[in-house]
DNA sequence: GGCTACCCGGGAAACGTTTTCATGGGATTG
DNA sequence: CAATCCCATGAAAACGTTTCCCGGGTAGCC
């Protein structure tokens, strides 16, 4: 029997060591100035009773929460029938990757994480995320979960970073060289394979990665006098089912396969893959595929992804670190935090590995 | 400038609308007492400030935080070295899925997640799972992070919900019907397809899960007269690199392959699938393989894997709704919660699809 | 041995909400 | 038209901590 209605408080323990309440939060503080005898009095009681205070008191008391909000992306579908691809928006796994460098560097600094997700067409957003807010320290965004003007709004109670995005007056943003990374494997492509002819299967259209990465891959194609091959039929929407879908619609047009297909992120690259499987094509003897991000399974698809690799779960740790100093009251001089990425050749291109 | 420091509280907001703090508060909170005019006052002050009320002092007074808190395991290696399967625990994938059905169910009413991941074998975990109790209005604890006197102990503060691990007197458990599945797996592999030489490639020893699923078998190929590879060599501990590690050392012996590899879950599946194409070996034509929870990737390895569906998201929203009607102070009839499973023919098995 | 200087510990005021309780005004009814 | 009821509003008391500010004891110093 759960025993619920459990009013254990500070004075109980307080009682129970014949203290003050003072010496008693001194003391769960860590406080140096209580002696050790009171302090040994103070945690028998603390053990015997099975302390543990109340983190609201706590917060509001010291204006400190330890806790930082993420709020990101949810898949459209939560569907749990099994058809196809369903269930999995590309952006899903990387966020959580992500939220696990979040984690890991907020717990170095005692805090933890308070999750929340929302689906991307959710009208009622907004006070929800303002929910989080009240309920944290300082907020991290996800890219395209809140426009710039909820952005501002919530950053009048707390500070906010925001991941993959683009920065506004009232917080800082935090992304990978996406223009960096799309050039060195452009260039790979066309000068270490000689391809002549490219596809790329393209995100979210409002996405700020992906206008980076398109706009990347083009200037490097245009520069080689190579044509591109995209538009509303390459579309993938950082999804599996949409690289499945570009490639079903290619196959059944009967147009001409490209040298390679370039994907706009790893997840859109295993859909690609599934189809051209399905259909016996060959990667990548009859056409070579690349990804972006190197999401763990990457390396594990047959054959192997070729793709670049951002620094994913540092992503996450840096907006965390970004965003404890705003808490700490900082002002740090810069207003984006850009990482560096690097390609990783496997076999999905042709490469030997 | 994140403007830090800001005290803006709903006193502002009241001297602001010209009205007491109490109607503020009743209007922020939906209740119907306040008339329209006053009502609408009192938003347009709100908008007007971009007001968020602090979650801490409401918790405080309320006595609801409205904050479900999770624990869950943090697979041993956090490395971000690229070296094989590395970074890659099994209960990893599933502990997320599991979150975000925790989270899909908590939102619906209004929670929000509080969550933290646990070393293995971190030493000063009790403290850190104590703070999370303190700053949530219940727990769910998934499996091997707390002991039973853990878990007693910081029940006297919060309600808790273990995830597949087994009741305690003062929690409840929910878990899927392991031995159902795993039943119903091992009798189509002897039935249908009519194995008799069977491999059973295990996961942590002392995993509830684990042992349920490892007696299934033994129970039913002992009572179909069949002999069952077993043991320390067979230990794969929920992980693709050990299913991985099982296949090589088993090939460097020049061990016989078995009919069929059934793995303690679709993680070490996916290592033992790998390494088996490493080394040249068809599936299922010269051995069969399964896997156990089907996770999201299982249908789009290859060849697709035959596994047994957990409910795991549901598993998640369930450990929430048992929380929730805890919180609320019910006292549900059943200390644990079991949902059913279901067996998944896919091609791995040898079977067509 | 008396005075000052410390240091430990306790009382009490904050922290920002919700909620109880009392009050007054308006509407309803006879 | 008067008496009654009701309902919207405000004042103030919680909620469980942290922390500021003092008092009293001890030790150190001359």
């Amino acid at each position: 029997m759960p025993s619920s209605g459990n009013p254990l408080t500070i004075y109980d323990v307080a009682r129970h060591a014949g203290v003050s309440i003072a010496s008693v939060s001194r003391v769960l503080n860590g406080l140096e100035s209580p002696r050790p005898e009171t302090r040994e009095r103070v945690m028998a009681a603390v053990r015997e009773l099975d302390f543990v205070p109340d983190g609201a008191a706590r917060a509001l008391s010291s204006r400190l929460k330890e806790v930082v909000g993420v709020v990101f992306r949810r898949p459209f579908q939560q569907s749990m029938s099994g058809s196809g691809f369903a269930d999995e928006d590309g952006s899903l796994l990387f966020a959580e990757v992500i939220n696990r460098g979040v984690e890991l560097a907020a717990r170095e600094r005692g805090f933890d994480l308070l999750l929340s997700s929302v689906d991307v067409y959710e009208p009622g957003r907004q006070p929800r995320v303002a929910a989080m807010a009240g309920k944290s320290d300082g907020l991290i965004v996800h890219d395209k979960v809140l426009g710039p003007e909820g952005i501002i709004r919530l950053a009048k109670r707390v500070p906010i970073v925001t991941l993959v995005g683009t920065p506004t007056a009232a917080s800082i943003n935090v992304r990978a060289d996406n223009t960096a990374g799309m050039r060195e494997l452009t260039q790979h492509l066309v000068v270490d394979h000689g391809f002549t002819d490219i596809a790329y299967v393209a995100g979210h259209a409002d996405s700020p990665d992906n206008i980076d990465r398109a706009a990347a891959i083009e200037a490097q194609t245009e520069d080689a006098g190579i044509k591109l091959r995209t538009g509303a039929r390459w579309q993938g929407n950082y999804m599996a089912s949409g690289g499945a879908k570009v490639v079903d619609q290619l196959i059944a047009d009967g147009e001409p396969l490209p040298d390679v297909i370039m994907c706009a992120n790893d997840q859109t690259a295993i859909g690609v893959l599934y189809a051209l499987a399905e259909h016996g094509i060959r990667v990548p003897e009859d056409v070579a595929v690349t990804g972006f991000d190197d999401i763990p399974v990457a390396r594990h698809l047959r054959p192997r992804l070729t793709t670049v690799r951002q620094p994913i779960q540092q992503l996450g740790a840096t907006a965390f670190e970004m965003l404890y100093a705003l808490i700490d009251g900082d002002h740090p001089a810069e207003r984006e935090l850009v990482l560096p990425t690097t390609l990783v050749r496997r076999s999905s291109c042709g490469c030997p590995s």
